[in-house]
DNA sequence: CTAAATGCAAACTATTTGCAACGAT
DNA sequence: ATCGTTGCAAATAGTTTGCATTTAG
C-alpha cells in the first residue's frame, strides 16, 4: 500500500465525517503539502477497489469516503444532513428472499433532521 | 406540469429499464426532434422535486430515473447490471428505531448475477 | 400581454487520464 | 535499472445556468 494511500485510510477511518475527496485532499494537503487532488482520487479508487473503503454516492453531491464497518446512513430531506445509524444486520432477511450471494448493501433512509423539524423554514 | 415533463413521466413510468438523462433524451428526440439535453435535465429535476419520479445515483454511472412505486434494487458488483426486487416494506421495522418521520429509504443490494457467476472471467 | 417553458451555448463541478519526473528497492 | 507512485496539466462526463426566443393561457 502506496505512502498516500496509508493515510488517507488513516484519514478517513478517524474521521467521523463523511468527507468527499475535496476535503480528504485539504486535510491531507495539511502535512504533505505537495500532494495534488489527482493523487487523492486515484488512491480513493485503489482503496474503494481492495473494500478497505466505502463510496457513497450521493444526490446533487460529490461522492463522500466511508468506513467499511456495517452501518447505515440517515439523510435529512430538507438540509442534506448526512449522519450514521445501525439498524439491524439485514442479510439474513435478504438472503431468504434471494438465496445466498449478497454481498452487502446500502440502505440510506431519509426522514427530517431534528433541526428541520423545529423551524418553520428550515435550512434550505 | 409542462408538455415535455408530461412526456418524460410517461416515458419513465412505462420503461421496465432505469434510464440515464441521455437516454430520455434520446427516447423522447424520437418524437419531438427539437429537444434538447438542458430542457430534460431541467424537467427531470423538476418531476423529482415534486416527488413524481425517482432518481437513482450510482457509482461510476450517470444518474437514473426510476419510477415512484416503493421497490428496492439489486446491482451486480461485477458488471453493475440493476435490476428491481420488492422486499417487504422496511418502514415499520425503521421507525421502530427511529421514531417516526421518515419520508422513505433507498436499499441497493449487491450481489453478483446469474451472469456473472457462471463465468469465470465476467464482464468486466 | 404575460408568465412559463424551451433552445442554445457557455459555464461549471467532479473526476479521470496521459505523461514526465521521482523515489525506493 | 526498474517499477510503482506522484505531480501536473489537460481532457472528459455529467449537469447546470443565463439569456433570448417561443409558446400557451
Amino acid at each position: 500500500m502506496s505512502r498516500y494511500a496509508e493515510l488517507i485510510l488513516e484519514l478517513i477511518n478517524q474521521s467521523q465525517e463523511h468527507m468527499t475527496a475535496e476535503q480528504i485532499f485539504l486535510e491531507l494537503k495539511k502535512t504533505e503539502p505537495r500532494v495534488v487532488q489527482a493523487t487523492v482520487y486515484n488512491n480513493l479508487n485503489a482503496l474503494c477497489q481492495e473494500g478497505l473503503i466505502r463510496r457513497l454516492s450521493l444526490e446533487n453531491s460529490p461522492d463522500r469516503y466511508d468506513k467499511i464497518l456495517r452501518h447505515d446512513h440517515l439523510i435529512c430531506r430538507k438540509c442534506g444532513a448526512l449522519s450514521d445509524v445501525h439498524f439491524g444486520d439485514l442479510t439474513r432477511q435478504l438472503e431468504g428472499q434471494l438465496g445466498e450471494g449478497i454481498f452487502s448493501y446500502d440502505l440510506k433512509v431519509f426522514y427530517l433532521c431534528p433541526k428541520c423539524r423545529e423551524k418553520k423554514n428550515p435550512v434550505n
